[in-house]
DNA sequence: ATGGACCTTCCAGCAACTGGAGGGTCAAGC
DNA sequence: GCTTGACCCTCCAGTTGCTGGAAGGTCCAT
């Protein structure tokens, strides 16, 4: 028995066109055709599909998929360059964290410094605010 | 004195491509041109163009700036939607670290699985495939 | 034979730019 | 006065990873 389109969408949690997207991208090879034109999809492209899904769970960009897979595909080689992207990626992630922590603090900082007041007197916009532009109001309406 | 689109783009660190890319959507007004149709920008382009790179630089979206733009206008109302709109935002990039917090995890543990040996048995690619394909491919090959 | 659920292809659009082609402008130097 | 080179202009295609929709074909049950 072979699955349609729409089984591989509900048993992977993808959608019909993103399928059709991998097929296109290459992520996913083109399955056999039914009579009618519908795709014929083997448990092959199941496994593959819930591979690829996988991998972009854990935020891999296609092309390392795409590595990652043609990896997969050579079961004898070493597995050093999987474990490489895997170190590549959980670097890439931890830098993103310290850049999103810094963020914080300077968001945290701004929100304390608004007075709640009106606009004019706001510490936030002040922050953001180009250090020419600020402490002026009445030197420039004057 | 008139400031060129190169000048702008000098000071402010954006590329010229990007300035008239936030003109197009409406963040920045069209400048008065001279008579060989360059871009005369004056000090307040100057300052609302720091403004936007400011807040591109803290990680908010186009809509956001110019939710804060249409604030900044109006210096006599209100700050709290200013101060909702950092709050809004530290909310989402707190989400966004725990997410990443948890991913790190689990790529730890996968690169602690991974054997150093031949793709076959990589722990990796193992915690990647699919339940059913693994562990039998013995069976598979028989 | 008809309805509705599914499938097909193709195409437009999202964010937020980036880069390039093919031209025009301007100031300096010869 | 003419060339050179740096700059500017507009327009368009591409990026990443899909998503949604239009216009039509297929399948199955009633």
């Amino acid at each position: 028995m072979t699955l349609k389109i729409g089984d591989l969408a509900k048993i992977t949690g993808t959608k019909a066109n993103t399928i059709r997207f991998y097929e296109e991208i290459g992520l996913l090879p083109a399955p056999a055709r039914t009579d009618g034109n519908y795709r014929a999809y083997t448990r092959e492209h199941l496994r593959r599909l819930t591979f690829v899904r996988r991998c972009r769970d854990i935020g891999l960009g296609i092309d390392q998929v795409r590595e990652l897979l043609d990896l997969a595909d050579h079961k004898d080689r070493s597995c050093a360059s999987v474990e490489a992207i895997a170190r590549a990626h959980r670097g890439a992630i931890e830098r993103k964290i310290a850049d999103l922590q810094a963020l914080d603090r300077e968001l945290a900082a701004m929100i304390d410094r608004c007075g709640h007041g009106t606009v004019g007197e706001c510490g936030i916009l002040e922050a953001l605010a180009p250090e020419g532009s600020r402490g002026n109001e009445a030197a420039r309406r004057a």
